[in-house]
DNA sequence: AAGATGTTCAACCGCTATCGC
DNA sequence: AGCGATAGCGGTTGAACATCT
């Protein structure tokens, strides 16, 4: 007793994989592929746990793996999606192609406790024209998302809204990223992918933003992006940092991005609408006059909503 | 020089979701 | 429907390495 479950054979060898396993386990793979991953060490000949060999290939031998440093790209999107979706690694891996949830994950939890251990100067939010390049990682978030990451307002199991879910915090910023590599702003990515060929984001008067172009927003005060289980979100934005001033500069308007008829992305500002979510049945994000009709979820996430913008 | 402290990251653990019967 | 097996996920650990004192 004592052991794992998946590994109650008579020898399990655990802890790090030495190259002559690692070369037994490509070599089973490569030629046979895995169907069950119990049967795996058996047939490879490696006195291990299925568990364990899965864990090592995908996290480590598959020939499609990528190492080394994150390029800025990459942190940005990091940065992006997990102020999108939180600590679900998995799903951030997925638009990292080669790279493993483990990988972000670690990343990511480093970072933190190096941000962490070094306190920030300012505890306001620095425009993305006001820092340089040369520590990608501060161009999005300060010491206070630090925070707010490390409360885990995202919840990453649950399927439906905390009232942690909402930043406590008096302001924040939040990235969409538009990659090349995503087929939308990556915070509708779950929601229904577009055509990869005819997506493109718009802001008012018909300026396109250009594919592999960053996008900052930043939420007015208590103004954040709220996500459930990625089938609806809130998200009220106020543009600034981008060039081009379409919010007029005050909480009267409210931009928010929509999709359009024809798939293209458009940054529209409206008057005041107080909330928006993304309605997966509708297709389109929704305003306030569709929040009552929507789960009791969504009703979670009105009543902590601030009321006024 | 060497022990203390900090960092990284591969691997493990426990849990949930899904699958197949 | 129920149940065991498996896959997958995210939190955590700890060995190896780096840096500090």
């Amino acid at each position: 007793m004592g052991h794992h479950s998946c590994c109650n054979q008579q020898k399990v060898k655990r802890g790090l994989w030495s190259p002559e396993e690692d070369e037994k386990l490509i070599r089973y793979i490569t030629t046979h592929g895995y169907g069950c991953w119990s049967e795996v060490p058996e047939k490879a000949g490696l006195q291990r746990c299925g568990k364990s060999c899965r864990l090592r290939w995908i996290n480590y031998l598959r020939p499609d793996i990528r190492r080394g440093r994150f390029t800025p790209e990459e942190e940005k999107l990091i940065i992006s999606l997990h102020g999108a979706v939180g600590n679900r690694w998995a799903h951030i891996a997925s638009h990292l192609p080669g790279r493993t949830d483990n990988e972000i994950k670690n990343y990511w939890n480093s970072w933190i406790k190096k941000k962490i251990r070094k306190p920030s100067s300012s505890s306001t939010i620095i425009s993305s024209t006001q820092k340089s390049d040369q520590n990608p990682q501060f161009t999005f978030a300060q010491n206070q998302h630090l925070d707010l990451f490390n409360q885990d307002n995202f919840s990453t199991k649950s399927s439906h809204v905390h009232q942690d879910t909402l930043f406590p915090l008096p302001s924040s910023s939040f990235m969409f990223e538009i990659s090349p590599s995503l087929e939308g702003p990556s915070i509708f990515q779950e929601n229904g992918p577009l055509s990869s060929e005819t997506w493109q984001l718009h802001r008012q008067h018909d300026q396109v933003v250009q594919q592999g172009e960053m996008v900052q927003y930043t939420t007015s005060s208590s103004l954040t992006p709220l996500i459930d289980n990625l089938d609806n979100i809130m998200v009220p934005i106020e543009v600034q940092n981008c060039g081009i001033n379409v919010g007029g500069g005050n909480l009267t308007t409210i931009d928010c991005m929509q999709r359009n008829a024809i798939n293209e992305w458009v940054v529209e500002t409206q008057q005041c609408p107080n909330y928006f979510f993304w309605d997966q049945a509708e297709g389109q994000l929704g305003g306030e006059e569709i929040i009552p009709a929507a789960t009791s979820n969504l009703s979670t996430m009105m009543s902590a909503f601030p009321s006024s913008i």
